[in-house]
DNA sequence: GAACTTTATGCAAACGTTTGCAATAGGCGT
DNA sequence: ACGCCTATTGCAAACGTTTGCATAAAGTTC
């Protein structure tokens, strides 16, 4: 038997009642007496009747969709492959959908620069989450002037007119350096790109913590944020300076152990000669030998949180930034 | 100014022309006086004019868009965490995109049981992809007999009436088999579990090729397919009854991570006493220490594959399932 | 029993596109 | 001048919901 599709008055006849009974029925509209009501909803189930939601969000002019825009650094188009963002997006699709939305994953590639125009007024989403500030931070700015509901996953310390979920990345920057040194660390680097809004906390925080444990002199060294970066970089300065730190805070786990790799084929010693503390703790920190020392986000929390204050925007109240609480987990590699 | 929302209809007041002729223009219909067409595309992009997708799905039933469903193994509500999964995804997301269509990022809790009515009779999506078999066999089934466009990342060789992206598994397996037998293990060992229907396929051709090989008597460690299970399962296994192998064939790259950490742990020397070999080359085997040699699944062909099965069945063409090349990668671990 | 309220339902318009068909205008051959 | 063809545009219907308003039936009050 070919797949017969029934519409709200297909369904309707089916009932006996009228359209608008029966759209009315389905919304479980007290205006309809209960007892019709049940029996539409029921009639609906055995026929595996649903919506036509393109009919739907144009009467209402509403999607019920929230666009997740993955906002790569890279100028040339290609995948993500940090296991931490993807983490996030994960974890908003499981926020999402709890709160009866669907997930539009999109990217700059296909929204392309007037985003307002693009899924609001295309009708394609009713609010825009954007993952990573990246180098699109006019954009961003333009959508959100442009009264775009908006909730960026980022540095909550930005100082701008949208909103930010984000983790302490000071505080955390604090905790690493406090913990290394409290390890017996003298002379902690940092591994990272301060370039970064988000980084550039985490370094400050580095700096902060580790003079208020009296360590002054700290080492920066600055690195694109990917591990290979990492282990290039660790190897050009071990055959260029030496050893000349023994602890590390990397801006990610991704760098940290891309580090302590680098570390390890030159029999460098962790936690022994060196310590390591990194960022994120993707599922990796735990397996990785010796497992790592990082920084923990919370991307379950935060996945609700982008999602909670995105709906609260579109309710029309006024939202603003907030930090995400972080914990330090200790591991073997400090 | 706040933000004036423009119809066609606006526009085509704008252009001094009906809304036809601007639909027609904005379409490039050859109906329309090319001059025309030029006048009205430029008024479009200086006003920043965006189709109603609402609308237009509603008169096309057409949605432009293709859904991607993730079949989560376990039953409980939860995020994915397999990076393997995670770059499956992305590169679906970019061959999406570059055949003009948009990404609803779905699961089963969303969907339900019944995907032909909720994606195609909903109008969410006008095509699937389902990524991963999982345990819902029937409701893959139970969707392509409805007559769901549809597409599964899984095992090709599946014996169903849809259609199945995948990876060549057995000739993986043999690979693997092969390359540690010739590396000089005696013992090879397979870490998985052959109920899932891709680790079979890759279980049968390391069996296989090793058989081919001259090694008769290979081991099989049963394990949940998780980096902690194998962690847990060697450790277990070196105490009980020793190092009695000296290869291990991981049936994906994090069951050989962590199958690696519990060897280091115990000072196992790889690839001198045990060599490892994985599947999938994710991102970590390039970084882990030793890095680690694997079967590379390409997920770029994989996405363009899938996406290009999917909308040959959308205009109507008969398709069939179709094999992956795949790749062994030689690192430090064998 | 008239006037009024309450309860339950139906009618019809509107959301913004796309497209078959009709219409207009101009050109050209006879 | 007439018919006919082509090129370009416009009219109006349709896609399937949702909802304000009208309606109808039934109950309540004086």
């Amino acid at each position: 038997m070919p797949h017969k599709k029934l519409k709200l008055a297909d369904l309707a006849k089916l009932a006996g009642v009228s359209t608008s009974t029966a759209s009315r029925a389905l919304n479980d509209n007290p205006l309809i007496k209960k007892e019709t009501r049940e029996r539409v909803q029921k009639l609906a189930k055995e026929h595996n009747f649903s919506l036509n939601a393109a009919a739907s969000r144009l009467r209402l002019q509403k999607t019920k969709v929230i666009a997740v825009l993955i906002n790569l650094d890279s100028e040339t188009e290609q995948s993500i492959d940090d296991p931490f963002l993807l983490k996030v997006v994960s974890d908003i699709n499981l926020a999402v959908n709890r709160q009866g939305y669907e997930l539009l994953l999109s990217n700059s590639f296909m929204a392309g620069t007037d985003w307002y125009g693009y899924f609001i007024d295309g009708r394609r989403a009713d609010g825009v989450i954007v993952v990573g500030q990246g180098k699109q931070q006019a954009l961003i700015d333009k959508a959100a002037k442009a009264g775009m509901p908006l909730v960026v996953w980022g540095d909550p310390k930005t100082d701008a007119d949208y909103v930010v979920v984000g983790s302490d990345n000071f505080l955390g920057g604090e905790l690493a350096a406090e913990h290394l040194i409290a390890k017996g660390s003298k002379n902690p680097m940092f591994l990272g790109d301060p370039a970064h809004a988000e980084l550039s906390e985490r370094y400050d925080g580095f700096c902060a913590g580790a003079e208020r444990a009296g360590v002054t002199a700290t080492q920066l060294l600055k690195i694109d944020i990917t591990s290979q970066a990492a282990y290039d970089a660790i190897n050009h300065k071990l055959r260029n300076d030496g050893l000349d730190f023994d602890g590390i805070f990397a801006c990610s786990d991704m760098v940290a152990l891309g580090a302590m790799k680098a570390l390890k084929e030159r029999y460098v010693s962790i936690p022994n000669d060196v310590q390591v503390v990194g960022f994120d703790d993707i599922a990796m920190a735990d397996i990785s030998f010796p497992s790592l020392t990082t920084i923990r986000q919370d991307t379950r929390q935060a996945g609700e949180l982008l999602v909670k204050k995105l709906l609260a925007q579109l309710s029309g109240q006024k939202v603003s930034s907030s930090q995400l609480e972080i914990a330090l987990i200790e591991r073997q590699s400090s």
